[in-house]
DNA sequence: AACATCTACAACCGCTATAAC
DNA sequence: TGTTATAGCGGTTGTAGATGT
């Protein structure tokens, strides 16, 4: 986060739009973003050229602008991903997206709200307190359990979030990263990183990590610190429950 | 063909957490 | 240490297109 000095509070007059975002609204924002990364959402609008809150711009760049993200279909795995992950962590939207790459919290969300929601139930959350009230086997632990040292925040340059992701479905479209997508003082590291192959990026875990397919090694930058692991990415992340 | 209702999803709103001052 | 600005999250609403009557 990345706060601007105090200043006195001028009135705004030019009037906020709302709505649809327009097909040029849309090349506008990415333009910007390209060309000046994401350096503060509220003061973006204005030199990006458009009339919008810059909640509505973060709104409309992360949930449908931002590369990697998946404009198809839900599939079937990902449908019983979230029924899963929606029992298990609840309505934790922005957790359950971080394990579906390429789709977004607000897209979960409305999937579950329109089309799971009647069919399940209200998806009560999983609690596990022994190992026999687990309905559902974990196939990771829950991200809130090994707390908590202070996440690394995000400077504007890192753009975390958009960083390209694989996935190790071999058949995916989603195997494609850009490396276009890569703004930003650190992006030969990223260079570096997104070099190495077979690995998705989620971050929710102490900061960011990536993590591999099943097989694959993987990456972990916790704490701005570099951590490898020769192990699967469950092998991981039950090394981390463990301790 | 016209209107009503339903569905899906984009976008908004209010709130909280956190970093910066 | 308290205040403020900003980012992010989850619930809710608005609306365009599809479907039913």
């Amino acid at each position: 986060m990345v706060r601007h000095p105090l200043k006195p509070n001028k009135s705004n007059n030019t009037r906020v739009k709302k709505g649809t975002w327009s097909a040029e609204e849309d090349q506008k924002l990415i333009a910007y973003i390209k060309r000046y990364g994401i350096w503060n959402w509220i003061h973006m609008p204005k030199p990006a050229g458009l009339a919008r809150t810059g909640k509505s711009c973060r709104l409309r760049w992360m949930n449908y602008l931002r590369p990697n993200i998946r404009h198809g279909n839900i599939t079937k795995g990902e449908e019983d991903m979230i029924i899963d992950l929606q029992r298990l962590l609840g309505n934790k939207w922005a957790a359950i997206a971080a394990r579906l790459p390429g789709r977004t919290d607000n897209e979960i969300k409305n999937y579950w709200n329109t089309r799971l929601k009647k069919r399940v139930g209200n998806g009560n959350k999983l609690q596990i307190s022994t190992a026999g009230d687990i309905k559902v086997k974990p196939s990771l632990p829950t991200i809130d359990t090994p707390k908590k040292e202070p996440i690394p925040r995000m400077n504007a340059n890192s753009f975390c979030t958009s960083y390209g992701v694989h996935y190790d479905d071999k058949t995916s479209e989603n195997r494609q990263y850009s490396s276009s997508d890569v703004i930003g003082e650190e992006e030969s590291l990223w260079e570096q990183f997104l070099a190495l192959k077979d690995f998705q990026i989620a971050e929710n875990f102490g900061g960011m990590y990536m993590q591999s397919g099943a097989k694959a090694p993987v990456f972990v930058v916790m704490q701005q610190e570099l951590v490898y692991h020769s192990g699967s990415y469950e092998d991981f992340m039950m090394d981390l429950w463990e301790k």
